[in-house]
DNA sequence: GGCCAGGTGTAAA
DNA sequence: TTTACACATGGC
């Protein structure tokens, strides 16, 4: 069914080649991306991200010794941007001393360390792990809740009450990384054209989904 | 002008 | 253990 649906969103929407990055530093990029975006869409995300490249802030040291209201005012744009500005800090100085160490460690146990990190959830750690350092885990989004719930895969879209299980249905049959970082990516895309809030189903292209009740 | 976006932490029930 | 709320800008 996953697999499934996956070649089907493939051959919908094409290769989404996730994650975008700007700079020669895509670990650490993308790290702060995955704090920024969340709650938050990705349009307001890049400007703040643009704002840290111009200053040439995407590097650890350097986004740490700047005072932190300047941080909040540069990425004013993504939203909670006192909140993300803490969280960004508190990350980067866990990057520095772990990042090495990470990439060593075992899937579960890299994502135990981040989820020890006051800021990073389950999704944002995953979305790290998976974009950042190329280990096999698949991050659950808002998107997948609903998309999941709508095709009958779990009896409701809630993203916290079945977020391992929607995880878990998902590495069971996509073992590879690309194809784990494109489904992501592709629910993403489907999420932003069809399946949202307020459902476009009489116009979605997904076949297995119009034609279940739940769909609605 | 209201709704929503690639969530998370905390406090009350 | 579940629920409610704070955090906040910007596009449609």
């Amino acid at each position: 069914m996953i697999k499934k649906l996956y070649k089907k969103l493939l051959t919908l929407y094409g290769p989404q080649n996730w994650w975008p990055v700007i700079s020669n530093n895509p670990e650490f990029e993308i790290c702060i991306g995955a704090i920024l975006t969340q709650n938050t869409s990705w349009r307001n995300v890049e400007k703040a991200i643009n704002n840290l490249y111009t200053k040439n802030l995407l590097h650890p040291e350097r986004i740490l010794r700047i005072p932190l209201e300047e941080l909040s005012m540069l990425i004013r744009s993504a939203g909670y941007y006192n909140q993300k500005a803490q969280r960004l800090r508190s990350f980067t100085r866990f990057y520095i001393e772990n990042s090495e160490r990470l990439k060593n460690l075992d899937v579960m146990d890299a994502r135990r360390l981040l989820l020890s990190i006051k800021g990073i959830g389950r999704e944002t750690a995953d979305s790290m792990l998976l974009y950042a350092f190329n280990k096999k885990i698949f991050p659950v989004d808002t998107y997948t809740s609903r998309l999941f719930y709508r095709l009958g895969l779990v009896s409701e879209d809630s993203k916290d009450k079945y977020y391992e299980d929607m995880r878990l249905m998902v590495e069971k049959e996509l073992s590879n990384m690309n194809d784990l970082k494109e489904f992501h990516a592709l629910i993403v895309m489907h999420g932003k054209t069809y399946c949202k809030k307020k459902p476009l189903c009489k116009t979605c292209p997904l076949q297995e989904c119009r034609t279940k009740d739940l769909y609605i």
